[in-house]
DNA sequence: CTACTTCTGTACCGCTTGGTACTCAACTCG
DNA sequence: CGAGTTGAGTACCAAGCGGTACAGAAGTAG
């Protein structure tokens, strides 16, 4: 059974060159060109490697969600509801200031915000990713309300809904140039309004 | 004197149905082909009455900062610090929840968060105005320190950060499809952190 | 070595993009 | 009326888009 000549790059680490491309420049601003010359490969062996354009993304943002994201879901294992939000907005602030995208910000946010017709897809896909993580921190409050850290008369979703929202505006603001140092302000003025 | 023939159309009026589009589409993801079609003019008509796309792009802008987030300004006009921060954090719920882009969020945001270079421009542009905004708020944050309405210890830059970024964060979550009720509640929570 | 399979690279596809040349229509002024 | 000016509309441009056909290189199995 023969086997074929062999890929000459390795499929998952050259993800990470093209989720940097994605990063900086959103899904429609970003072109196949723009991808072929990161990441190194000519226009077919990214088609048959990765499926297409659409595609693409989706395997970034897995590998996003995986990586650079991983505060998202690893701030669900704190002890308490208000660590599990302290982490998650601490994390926001490092990843949207961080050194691999110069120009600030998350990938859930500045990928794709508003479309044409083009970019519905990656658009639906990364609102399902903060609808998703925004689901699973309420579902940590619930539990949190269960175990008694959390007063049981909070509304877990409003909750939920409040700190995925600051941080999407920690997001937008990294883009405008804000240093890590003022948004952990910003962390620290929207904590204080924890309940209790 | 000659005068030549008359416009067809009032080019403030056509202003008004571009704004949509961009608005819902973004910068990037609009094609002239979308605006011409939406505005009801052709393609010469348009580049003789605004230039180009990224001028059109502009005259927009400023129609939507003195039409639907009109509030960034009013807000400045309340008499205490902290009603100019709910005046705007308010009449922000409204815009990013507005009927005339079903989609959700404020144009400012989501008109290009993260640009390839075509729409560098128009990028730069948004942010230019999200940080003239902030910094409206901040002077006013200070006169009302000056006026004895905010302590004189309060770190006033810090506090129109927190404003402006939790202001950011309901456009996201607009876009989102989260309702004006819930994002109320968001404010709500948000305001619960003003000093004093 | 030959047969077979799979990846690489060039060269191309049809289509859309933002932008414009040019002709004709509509208007004012003398 | 005609001369002059300006907008409308068609038809077009080069360049870039996402995506692919095809020939040849590189490997394995027998």
């Amino acid at each position: 059974m023969a086997v074929g000549r062999p890929r000459a790059f390795d499929v998952e680490e050259r993800l990470d060159r093209a989720l940097d491309v994605f990063w900086r420049q959103g899904y429609e601003g970003t072109a196949l060109s723009d991808l072929t010359e990161a990441m190194g490969i000519n226009r077919p062996s990214l088609y048959a490697a990765y499926g297409n354009k659409e595609a693409l993304f989706g395997r970034v943002l897995d590998r996003y969600q995986d990586g650079p994201a991983r505060h998202l879901r690893t701030a669900l294992e704190e002890p308490t509801a208000r660590a599990a939000a302290e982490h998650l907005l601490r994390g926001s602030v490092a990843v949207v200031t961080s050194a691999r995208n110069p120009g600030g910000g998350c990938l859930l946010v500045q990928g794709a915000l508003a479309t044409g017709e083009q970019g519905e897809a990656a658009r639906a896909r990364l609102a399902d990713g903060r609808r998703a993580a925004e689901t699973a921190l309420r579902r940590r409050f619930e539990r949190a309300q269960d175990e008694g850290d959390l007063a049981p008369d909070e509304d877990a979703a409003d909750l939920a809904r409040y700190i995925a929202s600051v941080s999407f505006g920690l997001s937008v603001h990294a883009s405008d140039g804000t240093g890590a140092e003022a948004l952990h302000r910003v962390v620290d003025r929207a904590l204080a309004a924890w309940p209790g």
